[in-house]
DNA sequence: CGTTGTGTTGAGCCGAATCAACCCCGGTGG
DNA sequence: CCACCGGGGTTGATTCGGCTCAACACAACG
């Protein structure tokens, strides 16, 4: 169920994407032509739907524009882990391997618009796009860092520590592709969604998030987060955020003769 | 601190990395023969040593053929995440994304010994080889699969499924490269690496190892690991091992209209 | 022979899960 | 207009899995 009415092609916005791709190095505007030239190939997809399953579609590389997805894994108990947020501007399907039998799906967790991401995939693929490639392969790297923070929350982080931190992502992802500032963003998500991402009980992510409130470090209303406090909210999520990388004045490595 | 004295070629074992090729689609033997050509540019590390680091190395690819490495993230207070375990036939440094400021390091935790991968990455890279270009992505595509199982593990299993779930992932890579049968492996493995993967304390690994020895699950003696009931350790252990891939009789999707 | 690292065991505590209400709010339909 | 309903959020009571602290056993090693 595409497009309803013929819109003014200047009226679809594909901002967050190329403020994404920008940000990942592909400035040449005839490259990002390419991006733009498939921005009327849309699709809607609502809160549940599949978007990339584990039955159906070889590969169907797509932008996301709008709204939230989520990459995750159910167990036959009921239970679902999440593995990662996929949010405006981020790309799905652009590796070969995507969702070939490794057993995860992306579901939409809101309403979700995307757009295709064929030619400029093929041109990125076929050496005709060059900055296109550099910035699909660098949004693979962080892509791939976002899921060890996120392992790292889960096996080693208390509940406290976790939603300090992933909210301190959030923020970042977010303000990069224009949604949201050095505080304030948008939080379409449940807390059973909160609960199966970070590994933990809805209750437990409803109390953690009281005391998040009561400590005056952040504020929730009708979808909108606010860190009031994130160099506190920084110092309590206990390690450094994927974003900036250190050196590491880390502990030595045991060197046994 | 390379090889000590010059050994009959034939006595340089590479078995593992063969195997683990050969099991991902490289079977082609002149494109082998090009790995066999770096076997005697032999590296060996001690437990504790520091492989791929956060500081140097820009990428240094190398096959391991004996010997457990780990990819972790340590926590500036001391606590540390293993991400994933590497054995014997495994790669590191194929991606050139290696470690650059993703946080993580690779450690041996035993003795370790790798040779050089580089002639075999370019033969790859460049087109030359291009069965080899194959299983290198084949691999990469199942240790993405491996990390997420392990999310999944640290996200919504009990420490019972987690530590089952991991002892049977560990049984079928090893005898894929040839270490151990369909039951008994080695694990040099301390319980505090252990912990240290599985997101638990030691004390608690130890406590549910000695749970699934008195269930007459597992048996554990001297650095070997016996499955003594695998069904029952597959059924326990919750969900789909990475290796089998099933069709997943699932939740079907909410679907809103 | 002490030392060090690893495994084992007990006691007690605490973080987080579970169970069970209850509230609020936005439909929806009588 | 109101009664009903369902989804999400909130709260309390209680249970429990897993952690911490502490001690001890044992083997390898210098």
């Amino acid at each position: 169920m595409p497009n309803r009415f013929k819109p003014r092609l200047a009226a679809w916005p594909i901002d967050p994407v190329l403020r994404r791709l920008r940000a990942f190095g592909a400035s040449l505007e005839p490259e990002l032509a390419l991006v733009r030239a498939a921005a009327d190939r849309r699709f809607r997809h609502g809160p549940g739907e599949e978007l990339l399953g584990l039955g159906a579609s070889p590969r169907r590389p797509r932008f996301v524009v709008a709204g939230w997805a989520a990459c995750q894994r159910a167990l036959p108990d009921g239970r679902r882990q999440i593995l990662r947020f996929i949010l405006p501007g981020d790309a799905m399907g652009l590796a070969p391997k995507s969702a070939r039998g490794a057993g995860w799906s992306i579901v939409a967790m809101t309403a979700v618009e995307t757009f295709d991401a064929e030619p400029a995939l093929e041109a990125a693929e076929s050496g005709a796009a060059p900055g296109l490639a550099a910035a699909f392969a660098a949004m693979a790297a962080k892509d791939e860092e976002l899921l060890i923070d996120h392992m790292v929350r889960l096996g080693r982080q208390t509940a406290y520590e976790r939603v300090a931190h992933f909210l301190l992502e959030l923020q970042r992802r977010l303000q990069l592709v224009g949604l949201g500032d050095s505080q304030r963003f948008p939080l379409p998500l449940t807390q059973e969604m909160l609960a199966d991402a970070l590994g933990l009980s809805i209750v437990h992510v409803n109390r953690t998030l009281q005391q998040l409130r009561r400590d005056r470090l952040i504020e929730l209303r009708s979808g909108v987060a606010i860190l009031l406090d994130p160099p506190a909210l920084n110092r309590v999520s206990g390690y450094a955020a994927a974003s900036s990388f250190r050196p590491a004045s880390a502990t030595a490595a045991p060197q046994p003769a």
